[in-house]
DNA sequence: TGCCAGGCCGGGT
DNA sequence: ACCCGGCATGGC
């Protein structure tokens, strides 16, 4: 696969759906507390917890940090796996006021591969997690890597194996664009869009899939 | 009604 | 170094 296949991908996504306005979210902060809590989950149910933490006023580092690991997994109990998740949450809190002094300008502030390896560093946090804080919370350019990006490159034979690495498709994308946070941000978005309509699980066949005929093989049914 | 959603961890091979 | 079970709610 070809760096300007990419590129063609991109413009035609870009044509068809437009511009996503990502990250859904009001501040930093609020983008890592949804990005910890749509770890694989729909976004609708992380919406309702959100709406609770800021109903409880808690959407802020000092006041999480407040909040008793009960009373957390209480309110973010429409995200799903409230328990392990309530823990993900209050470990980076804890971690953040231990090591910034709940300062997330500072830690945001880092350079980009730094940020990435300190929020590696903190349990709950994986790939995907950090490389969405670091794009959409710090705006540094660091391609995220998901679900439907493996789903949808896989199937219409954009990679040759389909069980590339997150590294390995990362740097891919990462090698062949030009570093730029707005490209990386609508990028990612658009292919979560074109997952949600047109790569499902349970909808293998797609015959009218905008990204048919690019690459020379045919889409995997 | 079952299947799925913007993963990650820990224990076992 | 992989592989797998566990984690859980809400929408279609």
């Amino acid at each position: 696969m070809a760096k300007k296949d990419l590129l063609e991908i991109y413009q035609r996504l870009y044509k068809r759906f437009g511009p996503q306005h990502w990250w859904p979210g009001d501040t930093p902060f609020e983008v890592i507390i949804g990005a910890i809590l749509t770890q694989n989950t729909n976004w609708s149910n992380v919406e309702k917890a959100i709406n609770n933490l800021k109903k409880a006023k808690a959407l802020t580092p000092d006041k999480l940090h407040q909040t008793r690991l009960s009373e957390l997994s209480e309110l973010i109990r429409p995200a799903g796996y409230y328990n392990v998740k309530a823990k993900r949450l209050k470990t980076f809190i804890d971690w953040l006021m231990e090591n910034y002094d709940g300062d997330l300008d500072r830690l945001l502030a880092l350079p980009t591969a730094s940020l990435r390896e300190a929020l590696l560093s903190v349990r709950g946090i994986g790939p995907e997690t950090a490389d969405s804080i670091v794009l959409y919370a710090a705006g540094q350019p660091s391609f995220v890597v998901d679900a439907y990006t493996y789903r949808i490159f896989s199937r219409h034979r954009y990679v040759p194996e389909e069980d590339t690495g997150y590294d390995e498709l990362k740097a891919f994308f990462e090698d062949s664009l030009e570093k730029d946070a707005k490209l990386f941000n609508e990028y990612h978005a658009l292919l979560v869009r074109l997952g949600k309509e047109f790569c499902k699980k349970s909808k293998p066949l797609c015959a009218e899939c905008p990204l048919n005929g690019i690459n020379d093989y045919p889409p995997i049914p």
